[in-house]
DNA sequence: CGTTAATATGAATCTAATTCATAATTCACA
DNA sequence: TGTGAATTATGAATTAGATTCATATTAACG
């Protein structure tokens, strides 16, 4: 028994306009055609749909039962269509978030907590600990969008920039380094440094200053969390380099002193990676909006 | 944007499997088949379904949707053809009865009670006050098997013989008419006589006797039901006649006394009417073997 | 990198849906 | 009960579109 979309079409049309000569009209097709069509049905399904031999159309029991499920399932088809419609501009749809950056948490949820209130039926996450497979990830939509500080060229990958930052040097007030007017890489190699627990060529203060320098500082401590980094830094059990919107967001900068790194400061840049198919869709232009604006509205 | 079921099918053996080749052995196409109508539902629907340049195929974020909604979609759609299935072979299905006799409620009831225990799942119910347009809703197919006195001869209907019974004269045991061996016409000529509430026409006791005969009753009472008729005819306020069915199962007999109708007795025969096309129903069949058989079961 | 397996593609073919022309039915109304 | 108008059914011709065939292209795995 073969029934197809365009078979419940065709009944419900029928039976909506009580008539084949009508139902042309909605089906765009020829009163013979819909008599063929009509015909195909009845011997598929083997039962009679509509009372034989009467004018207008009406439905046999069998018929009403059938053109039930036929609105049903013509309306759950629908549903999937408009779905298509919605998820193709973008109105809805699927963003997971790879960050390569472990300090991006302290703009990132704000950026979504507003984020949420323009694209409610977006499913959002962030998915932690792909690290450096991030970019493939992407390729293979695990994940819909990278936060990445290192660009690359990729096919069917566009990188958009988001913002600069400056990476700051901290300490404590008491810090003997809290007197410079910049922290150079050399200052580094006896000191005490506290960073997020990712490789040292992820971290800006190793890539910027120490590798090209080849200094290696007294010692590495790694912590989690950006207030526990700042709480040691305050009290001096190490220092630290941050980017400058952590420092700006956040109430412990009290008892820190803040440096440039190098005479001239240090920037770089931070990028949101997603497919070009996914570029055009309505979330993701928000997303990268809201993200290019969050600075000037945390420092507020 | 136009999808068919058989799209559905398509996405769905290929996530199935894994692969258009293996696809091929589910949907019987060739991979080439399937290719081409893999790239029509990617520009219907718009939407890239599977991550494009992996293998074994991954289904994107909106694959995913697809899929579960198609098999939605597609598990409704072979609920719907086996409900056909059922429909077409009678094992399911709706049965509304008229019925054109109105004792025939005694032996209808105790048929549809061992009715139900074989078909449940059988949409049952009495059309009451159909009276002579009874044949009429049959072929309308507002109603789905006639019980008559009168077969005919109609295009597309069967009469199927129930079983015969005999109108027996009833009357209180101090009735004068006690005494007689058996009743004819002109013993009604000054009688009470207590019926059904319906045309003359339509009753055994006019139609046999009385209107052949050219004889009126001295007056006709009409009573609803069955049970009042036996009361009255106990009390003496009339006399009647009914179906011997109605006699063997009731328990008000024994104040009454029963008589044939003429020396010889006379008969009728009851049929049950149905559509030619629902004459091989299971249900249907069903019905008609209960129905042969039930006199016999109420009398003992 | 080369080899193998899988997918994509274009042209040819074939199936099946639609149309056209017309016959058969039904309905309404006299 | 017949007659005309409207509706449905049907067969043959046509057309659209789905499938195959042959082959190019692309990934996967050693």
């Amino acid at each position: 028994m073969n029934i197809e979309l365009k078979h419940l079409r065709t009944i419900l049309a029928i039976h909506k306009t009580g008539s084949l000569q009508r139902a042309t009209e909605q089906l765009n097709m020829t009163q013979s055609a819909i008599s063929h069509q009509l015909r195909y049905i009845r011997e598929q399904i083997g039962v009679e749909l509509f009372v034989p031999e009467t004018r207008p159309l009406k439905l046999s029991p069998e018929g009403l039962e059938l053109i039930e499920a036929a609105e049903r399932i013509l309306s759950e088809v629908d549903k999937l269509k408009s779905r298509f419609v919605d998820l193709r501009s973008g109105q809805t749809g699927r963003m997971f978030i790879a960050i390569e950056c472990h300090a991006c948490f302290e703009w990132l949820f704000p950026v979504l907590n507003l984020f949420r209130d323009h694209h409610s039926d977006v499913d959002v996450d962030i998915k932690p600990g792909l690290a450096f497979k991030a970019i493939e990830a992407l390729q293979n939509e695990e994940v819909d969008l990278v936060i990445s500080a290192d660009p690359e060229e990729l096919a069917g990958i566009e990188f958009h920039e988001l913002f600069t930052y400056e990476p700051i040097f901290i300490a404590s007030r008491n810090h003997p380094l809290s007197k410079r007017p910049y922290i150079d890489a050399e200052d580094f190699a006896d000191q005490n440094i506290i960073t997020y627990p990712v490789p040292k060529e992820r971290l800006d203060l190793f890539n910027l200053l120490l590798l090209p320098a080849g200094i290696e500082p007294l010692s590495i401590r790694q912590i989690e969390l950006t207030s526990v980094i700042l709480l040691l830094v305050s009290a001096n059990k190490g220092v630290s380099v941050l980017p400058d919107w952590v420092l700006q967001s956040s109430r412990e900068t009290d008892h820190l002193t803040q440096k440039r790194l190098t005479k001239k400061g240090t920037s770089r840049k931070l990028y949101a990676a997603v497919r070009r198919r996914d570029s055009e869709k309505l979330y993701i232009k928000t997303f990268l909006s809201l993200s290019k604006n969050i600075l000037s509205r945390l420092s507020t």
